[in-house]
DNA sequence: CTATTATTCTAAGAATCGTTAGAATATAGG
DNA sequence: CCTATATTCTAACGATTCTTAGAATAATAG
């Protein structure tokens, strides 16, 4: 992508302009999502988003090219990840733009994401008070390796696929709050749902794990 | 721009990416860097972002269609507006993200922000304890009608064009403070350079007019 | 009602982007 | 060196976006 000769500030406005344009393609902002989570290989970008491998690997040189994501090679293996924190920040500040301004996103949040049966989401100053007092279940419903790259402190990890067969072994007494990716991730409203049919009381975090770290609440790491 | 039949997660992800890729242009970011300034009617941007008329019409529709602006109409004059402050928000984010991540444009800042013969530019604490000391003349050096729609307070309008026959009139005993639209906006850097070449001490502020407002800090708007 | 001004709409060619197939590269293990 | 695996590179086609010309709309002044 080479940028013409033209005057300075038109210049810099194509920079900006290439780096907008690097987040303004749905799969490559499910990607950042995803890198959000932790470093993930161009087989587990490709796999987590759905995506063909060989689209994954052209949607994250367009990422590494405007770079939004760094690499490290391990073997035969590539892992990407976000070239720092505020490639979040800017994520998270575009979605919620898009959810203030866009009916239609408003829309599928509330079908997807605040069903009338269920109760309010927590808030993470909720949650942290609560796990003080020792009061809640906390369960993390992401991948194992996401929640071994970084998980909030006291939270189990319980991959949403094996939720089925951990269900006797939760305690009934105590209120559960599941949490997962972040505020448009859907296997902690999956989870959730499925607990709460089962006869648990749960709740969901509004949040998620990226989110947390972002507040500067502590966060606890798998050696 | 319909958005086709999707999983409830893609058409939200595919909603999110509408609205970076409003903002994926240089030309629509120099228009949302203008109408930052205030409102302003289509040929007033299609004038201060040199495009032709209908290409400023055609992407303001699309700022629109994304809800990133807003309209009124005043007679036969339609007048844009950013749709909430929240904007100019992400579009610092984004300006930050890629001045701190692509070497090309920390070069072109180097080169016309950061010119070594200059001063080092004013922060915006630094100015507001001067202007309370009474320390400074703060020249706002943008175009009246933007001075009009909100300017720090106790600074001067003196559009750069104007600033020749001003020179006058400004005290050589103090030093001269000169703003604009913002941290890549050349206007201040061109008044300073002027200022200096014929005598003055002078500085600019490190960012422009939405910052200070969007950092809290007091305007005053010409009634 | 007509003329004028400001803006939008429609349409079309040029430019860019997205996706994918096939070839190429890089590393590790025998 | 050979093979397997993971990923990238190259090239092509279709889809989308950009720009601009010409027609249409909307409000105002006479």
């Amino acid at each position: 992508m080479t940028i013409s000769r033209d005057t300075p500030k038109s210049l810099l406005f194509k920079h900006f302009a290439r780096v907008a344009q690097a987040i303004s393609h749905a799969a490559r902002i499910e990607i950042l999502d995803l890198l959000a989570q932790g470093e993930k290989s161009v087989d587990a970008v490709a796999r987590g988003s759905r995506l063909t491998l060989k689209n994954a690997s052209a949607h994250l040189r367009i990422l590494r090219e405007a770079a939004l994501v760094a690499t490290r090679r391990d073997g035969t293996r590539i892992y990407y990840r976000l070239a720092e924190p505020e490639v979040h920040a800017v994520l998270r500040a575009v979605q919620g733009l898009a959810e203030r301004r866009l009916a239609e996103v408003r829309e599928i949040v509330r079908d997807y994401f605040a069903a009338d049966g269920q109760l309010e989401p927590v808030t993470m100053e909720e949650l942290q008070a609560r796990l003080a007092a020792d009061d809640v279940t906390l369960l993390d419903v992401r991948p194992p390796d996401e929640y071994a790259q970084g998980h909030i402190p006291g939270a189990i990890s319980v991959p949403l696929s094996d939720l089925p067969r951990h269900l006797d072994t939760l305690p009934r007494d105590r209120q559960v709050v599941a949490y997962c990716r972040g505020a448009y991730c859907v296997l902690a409203v999956e989870a959730a749902a499925l607990l709460a049919r089962t006869g648990f009381t749960v709740r969901r975090l509004a949040h998620g794990m990226p989110d947390w770290a972002a507040r500067g609440f502590p966060v606890e790491r798998q050696s």
